[in-house]
DNA sequence: CGCGGTGTTGAAAATTGTCAATAATTGTGG
DNA sequence: CCACAATTATTGACAATTTTCAACACCGCG
């Protein structure tokens, strides 16, 4: 599988907004482009890189859907997080300068390949690039607190309706429909990110199928009453 | 309560090796020593900083321990952190220029406020700080990734089994004992962290002291057995 | 010395997990 | 293109774990 050597220009693309929404002057924009070394396609299943793996990439996903999860040392394992287009994985991989989670894409993928050195050669010139790497990391933590919050803190109703919420939201912010998505992962993967067990998915999601929150078929989910599925999530008293 | 203007220098403080923990030329050194605007000083049970206000600094812990929260919208909250001596608290408020947690002290308290401009300014000159910077970032995204590894697929008694092994590993890093320790938080926050209650919390801990691995009373813990501890964390059959 | 916050323990209830059977779907190779 | 195997999803019955509710003990502090 030897890499792809295209050259790509993030001046000129149209994820711009949700990968690097920077304010940048036009002489700077075009210095961005030098980030992405190459892109690089990831096939379904395949991995962009795996725990232990020596780190030398931040990666922006283009098109395409990741999972990222961490392995116990006893062999469980947890889904970090599900990542698509303009997000921007491989964080965990600076501090010991080697990946301590795996990437797995769930369809066919592909993502720019953004050398880390290249990166902060560049954020020590171009300031408004510095802000927007420290944000990127600010924000994964913010977002993991709340899974935190959700892992810790919600029953599995709970955890259900706000991963649809979240997935769904995040979709529409990519221009699909506010109400219709494709789930892209299995059962047994939306149960690892939620600390649930693949049957207590199965079984919330026919639940919210029979209070006519949501039509099932499958990987395919209409969000009939999203009004419902948020007091789900924030009950009533409060 | 005004913060105290006191200078201080992180050239030669001596948890140096803990929260900035850089190879620095001596004349950079002595730059750092910049990014510490003052010192604060927290009293048990007041905060540091809290969800909604204004993001301006991180803050690096001199003395004492913190604890994080968030807090979700219907007001149940999760405790994402136990903070001590040289760790970094604050990194939440970069995206949004506010902090979206709540920084608790457990007892009373110092920090050093670094304003987060500063550190910018600083980490676009000094490359070894640069650096630090993504490293104590990356650090506590793989941090969270252990938590909700902890919380989405362990079960009460790992759960508290990891918590203590953790906290007494980083206690001895700073020169406490390896089997000794004082928890500065009640079983309610414990339990919070850990995604419990804290009836679970409390007769857990009874358990591990009738089972002879640990010898409590009331917040002062004796690990007696830690080989044990570790085994009921990481399984026998891997 | 008593009070409020904290911690412990028991019994019952609720939630989620486990195991098992079956169905539906997808991928693969003939 | 079809058929078969493998994967994924659904559902039921039962078991295990954790929570809830309640009572009581302990501790530190004013």
């Amino acid at each position: 599988m030897k890499p792809e050597n295209i050259k790509v220009a993030c001046s000129n693309c149209n994820l711009r907004e949700l990968c690097m929404p920077v304010g940048l002057a036009p002489g700077e924009l075009q210095r961005l482009d030098d980030l992405v070394a190459t892109r690089r396609k990831i096939k379904r299943r395949e991995t962009l890189f795996r725990n232990g793996e020596p780190f030398t990439s931040l990666y922006a996903i283009r098109t395409g859907v990741f999972k990222t999860r961490v392995t116990s040392e006893d062999g469980r394992d947890q889904v970090t997080g599900f990542q698509m287009a303009g997000e921007i994985i491989g964080l965990d991989g600076i501090v010991n300068d080697q990946h301590t989670c795996d990437a797995v894409a769930l369809e066919d993928s592909e993502v720019c390949v953004m050398p880390f050195e290249r990166i902060e050669e560049l954020s020590r010139e171009v300031t408004a690039l510095q802000r927007h790497v420290h944000q990127i990391m600010s924000r994964e933590i913010v977002r993991e607190h709340g899974v935190m919050l959700l892992l810790g803190s919600m029953r599995a109703e709970e955890r259900l309706a706000a991963f649809l919420l979240n997935l769904v939201q995040r979709l529409h912010a990519r221009g699909f429909s506010r109400s219709e998505l494709v789930l892209r992962m299995t059962r047994e993967e939306i149960g690892s990110y939620l600390g649930l067990k693949l049957e207590t998915v199965s079984r919330t999601m026919s639940k919210f199928a029979a209070d006519g929150m949501v039509e099932v078929e499958q990987r395919n989910v209409r969000i009939l009453d999203p009004e419902a599925l948020r007091r789900i999530v924030n009950p009533p008293g409060c």
